[in-house]
DNA sequence: GACGCTTACGTTCGTCGTAACTATT
DNA sequence: AATAGTTACGACGAACGTAAGCGTC
């Protein structure tokens, strides 16, 4: 039983019990992996895959219980290597952040900026992604932190922490009736052809349940995953457009007016999600003091300790 | 990096920084543990031990660090191990109970036989030792399970669960005046000498917090380690023995009288520890339920699961 | 017939044990 | 002088990649 063996089976998994595959992301070759994959099960006195002839179908019982345990063996030795690059330099590795277009374009170039100057010798990686995309990066290791307003708290194996909070605008070209309408209400914008977000993006969740609670049909002429394109679409006259109020800026947006309509929907908490049982680099935690300076480096390891209490902001 | 560097560091430091121990309770050469902890801490990037010369002195800070990293990966490790028996054959496998004299002789008997009758396959050891020597074993992994009345919940790597409750009781020989001085009181023990256990064994704490409580000095002539002697010194008229009352059973013991002292010492409770994050054989939980009926398999996991809260009696 | 897992085989690399060496106490 | 750790070396075995074989879909 070896290291191998188990990061084979694992990543057999992930491929969807492909072994062809496992064997490409492994950069190994395929009967290398088949021959390591029969060893282990030998071991164990057990198979771990449910194999038709010679394909693989599925995941055995014995097979599902273990995986997880195997799961948990590479995740420490995931940390034991993380540890020992702390140790070697505090300052310099890899840091990845998966987050939504809206995160990277408004509320995280401040945080980079700053991380960059303190931590010049880090390898900053930032990926995009739908919320539920990034999730499952943090999960499989391949981010190190995911930042998003939804979704990120839906994962048992993600610890979300409440990182800030904002409330939505309302744009429209200088000259829409709506610039008149004060104070704005749900009837006066569902009367508009909508352009907002994607569902699953952004506070979008937060805007349906408004318009549903008050039993009222929305026409979203057009969802976008970024306030770019939202703000584009706002100013060709296409429609009312529902962005995070930090996506407006009077000076970069002379096109566009913004109407407040911090009455009309909840507010919106953008989260930050670290994968539970894994070890977080000394400039990960100062990533996100950065990022939510209420978010010591003290307070994530309470919030890591104990698994039950949620953090309240 | 591989499993074998890894036990061969924890074993290192397990025998007291010596690598030739290690390497004897490894069943391997003592230049092989010497390589490959050093080629082990190469790839990492720093040294574990600090070295006098030849000589291995201490643990490093980052050696401290990685070391507790290090031994979670290889709990996890045994965790598969010990899955995997369990899903070749459930109810064979190794079972060592780490308990006192006392519990061996009084306690488990009836526990132990109805085990045996319910799962002949299973290798069952007794261990017998002090409480902290007990908990130790427990934490080494030499030892499944510890039983004992005393320690076993000062350690934070063990979940103690409360098995059952005792009291103790006063025997004295058939002709002691005692016998006549009911109901008795803790100033008229402290007049006679007394016979009883050893500090850190069934009980003795409450024994002499009571004591203690009322300003008694007691003259403890023998102090042993388990029932049967303390029995023995008392038919010869030494003192007044203090034992659990479970350990008198008037046909086994016709020389002796019990006296009830319920009244005098507070009720003891023994417990049942196992490492957390250890995996328990199905045979175990099965163990722990004959042994204390409230601890169910379900119980147990719950117990395990939320680490903070202690489990109430 | 294409895809995917397994078997076979030779090379390479890593691991282990013995023996000799060196430093510490 | 004895104990403890490192270096050196040779033998064995494990792992890998290539190539061929065989079952499914």
């Amino acid at each position: 039983m070896n290291f191998q063996q188990l990061r084979y089976v694992r990543e057999t998994v992930r491929r969807g019990l492909n072994l062809t595959e496992a064997a490409n992301a492994l950069c190994t070759s395929q009967p290398g992996v088949s021959k390591q994959i029969r060893e282990l099960e030998n071991e164990l006195g057990f198979e771990i895959f449910v194999r038709h002839g010679k394909r693989i179908a599925s995941l055995t019982e014995p097979g599902k219980a273990v995986l997880g345990i195997i799961e948990r063996v590479l995740q420490e030795m995931e940390n034991l290597k993380r540890a020992a690059s702390d140790f070697r330099d505090q300052d310099a590795g890899p840091l990845t952040i998966a987050t939504t277009h809206t995160q990277a374009r408004y509320s995280l170039p401040r945080v980079v900026s700053e991380f960059k100057r303190r931590y010049p010798k880090v390898h900053l990686t930032m990926q995009q992604g739908r919320p539920p995309q990034l999730a499952e990066m943090v999960l499989a290791g391949t981010a190190d932190i995911a930042i998003a307003t939804e979704a990120l708290d839906h994962y048992p194996g993600l610890l979300a922490l409440p990182g800030f909070s904002w409330k939505h605008c309302v744009v429209v070209p200088p000259t829409h009736p709506l610039n008149k309408f004060a104070p704005l209400t749900l009837d006066a914008l569902a009367r508009h052809p909508i352009v907002t977000y994607d569902p699953g993006f952004a506070g979008r969740s937060n805007i349906d349940a408004a318009f549903a609670e008050r039993g009222l049909a929305v026409d979203v002429v057009l969802a976008a995953i970024d306030a770019d394109v939202i703000k584009t679409y706002v100013e060709l006259g296409l429609g009312v457009g529902i962005i995070p109020a930090m996506a407006y800026d009077p000076r970069r947006d002379p096109h566009l007016r913004a109407l407040d309509c911090s009455h009309l929907f909840r507010t919106n908490t953008t989260r930050v999600a670290v994968k539970r049982g894994s070890l977080l680099r000394g400039y990960t935690y100062a990533f996100i003091e950065i990022f939510a300076p209420a978010l010591t480096r003290k307070q994530v390891d309470l919030a890591l300790a104990d698994e039950s209490e949620q953090f309240q902001l």
